[in-house]
DNA sequence: CTGTTAGCGCGTTCAC
DNA sequence: GTGAACGCGCTAACAG
């Protein structure tokens, strides 16, 4: 029960194995295979259930059908959203995907990428971390097709997809101030990832815009536990008791934060407004509920793959795409001082 | 710049082919290779930054170093989550995971093994469907690596890592009723799948031990919209009164019910009793928070990956193996009708 | 002892 | 419609 090989089922219709190669791959008419011969070897295949050796092509035609999907964390719920939806449309066009995490190493990113170069994926998709435009550079150089997403490398010109983290990030703080909280606090990681700074941005802007007072806490980035997380917004409300709403700026430090809060006892929404980057089942329960800035993940992934297909058809002629997407602002008790279900 | 093959490494040295691969695959001393010509031809490749062409030597060897990674949804957390984990260990051992979602379709799933199996994928770890048994089965009489996890398939010999949904489900139904909740009803998935009869077997039995009455609510299966959940959740409440307490057999399910039951207006814990199944950062969040049965993640993996490991390093000598991990029932608010924080 | 020759794994594709 | 080279690395058998 061993698998056959083409050369086994061409010297048992005793023709050579160009022919049913080219019959295998759809060429019987071009080379002129007639059609009576090309229905025979159909038949035997299908009968035999012979199935073409996947390495040898690959190695023959230097095309894997695979794609390289490098993120931040697999286990993190929006990249395996985002893996999930790609996964679709990779399958439906006969590719299959291989994962790997950076854990926002830049040294495991750069590992990841040549390992993936080793194993010849057709394309890339890479949340880069920092300090690997070089590595990144190397597979444009390479022509090998690549496309970006959630953060961007401004220095190259590559093909890119996210969301408008300042427009978002700004209309949240707008809305907020529009409600009348007026001393709005930003709760965001010690990072220079250009998402996480275009956020604190569009904070910023709408706070100046207004003549209002910015409060920014930058919590440690590595290994954050969540009692330090905890402490240290525990410790910015105490030092600066006018602050009347907080906006997070990662999903992760909002969960804690609300731990936190409801242990403190603080009424969200009434007392402390709130808002949140990156949408969740909890804040849509909680209550009262949280308002959030969802990204829009269905889209962007539907970009990034038919970006990458469309790379990886016609090397050549593609062009590098940057596409940013606007999110979703989705309001919800947490941000009026007069809850709807209060 | 393009790649270098190891017959240019060959000639450029003045050696075979022969001597070089041996020393890349580190059988120079084996081979009886001078340390010196050795030296040398590790510094040539250093400093040419060749890299043996993997598919070339997959094709030979028969070896991908590749993992086919066969969840129900890679986007679902609890997949998500396994495969962050399965990852690392399997990067430190070389290994590669390719992953697909069978979106629960055994058509799909047959598609995905057979198309792993054509891709010459090392091993292979599978969260079944329902009807794939022949399919494994091959897999095995064929030789190759196996381990199921999450569901079992009965009557196949293969190596299976799950958790054991039977017991924790008799003894978190046990715990409610230790709490006084007398009228308990269990709301689960129409499915014939072996894990999800477990919970509700498990249930039934601490039900039936005390001499209560069961309730059990099957909500249809695919494509259960929530507004369709919470329609039957409300309705079952509506017929049968007297029930104090629910037992949810999914996540999804629960989350769909808590939303139901704000809405509502009715007091966890205190009222209504709850219990669910796999935990989430809503149920520890939520107030009152919700008592979880937590599956164990980590171990699982972590037993999933190892089981995988050995059996790809001696094909023969492996013996399957069944791992029944217990989970961890945490305790929380909502099981309990005096609340610590009421 | 050191290192080489040559065939293999298997599908693709050019030249006839 | 075919023969044979080719993609590239592995390794048993062999020569010096």
């Amino acid at each position: 029960m061993k698998k056959m090989s083409i050369k086994e089922v061409a010297s048992a219709l005793q023709i050579s194995t160009a022919t049913v190669s080219y019959i295998l791959n759809g060429k019987a008419k071009e080379k002129r295979i007639s059609p009576e011969l090309t229905k025979k070897v159909t038949a035997f295949i299908e009968e035999n259930n012979f199935r073409p050796n996947h390495l040898a092509k690959s190695l023959r035609t230097g095309k894997t059908n695979v794609i390289g999907l490098i993120v931040e964390d697999i286990a993190d719920p929006f990249f395996a959203s985002v893996a999930g939806h790609i996964e679709n449309v990779a399958y439906e066009n006969g590719y299959k995907i291989i994962y790997s995490s950076t854990k926002n190493d830049p040294k495991k990113a750069k590992e990841l990428i040549d390992t993936f170069r080793d194993r010849n994926v057709d394309g890339y998709i890479i949340t880069p971390t920092e300090g690997i435009d070089s590595e990144i550079k190397y597979l444009i150089d390479s022509k090998l097709p690549v496309v970006l997403f959630d953060r961007n490398c401004n220095d190259l010109d590559v093909s890119y997809v996210g969301m408008n983290n300042f427009e978002s990030s700004y209309q949240a703080a707008k809305y907020l101030i529009s409600q009348d909280y007026k001393n709005i606090a930003f709760v965001t990681l010690d990072s220079v990832q250009p998402q996480m700074i275009d956020r604190l941005l569009g904070y910023e802007r709408a706070i100046y815009e207004n003549r209002l007072v910015s409060y920014v806490k930058k919590v440690e980035y590595r290994a954050a536990k969540e009692h330090l997380i905890m402490a240290e917004i525990e410790h910015m409300l105490n030092t600066e008791p006018h602050i009347d709403a907080i906006f997070f700026a990662t999903n992760y430090l909002a969960i804690t934060g609300i731990e936190l809060l409801n242990r403190l006892g603080v009424k969200i929404g009434e007392e402390l407004g709130m808002m949140v980057f990156d949408d969740n089942d909890l804040f849509r329960i909680h209550q009262p509920s949280i308002s959030a800035i969802a990204q829009p993940i269905q889209e962007m992934s539907q970009q990034l793959i038919n970006d990458l297909l469309e790379h990886m058809q016609d090397t050549n002629e593609y062009t590098n795409r940057t596409t940013v997407l606007p999110a979703h602002l989705i309001i919800r008790d947490s941000s009026s001082k007069t809850r709807k279900n209060a």
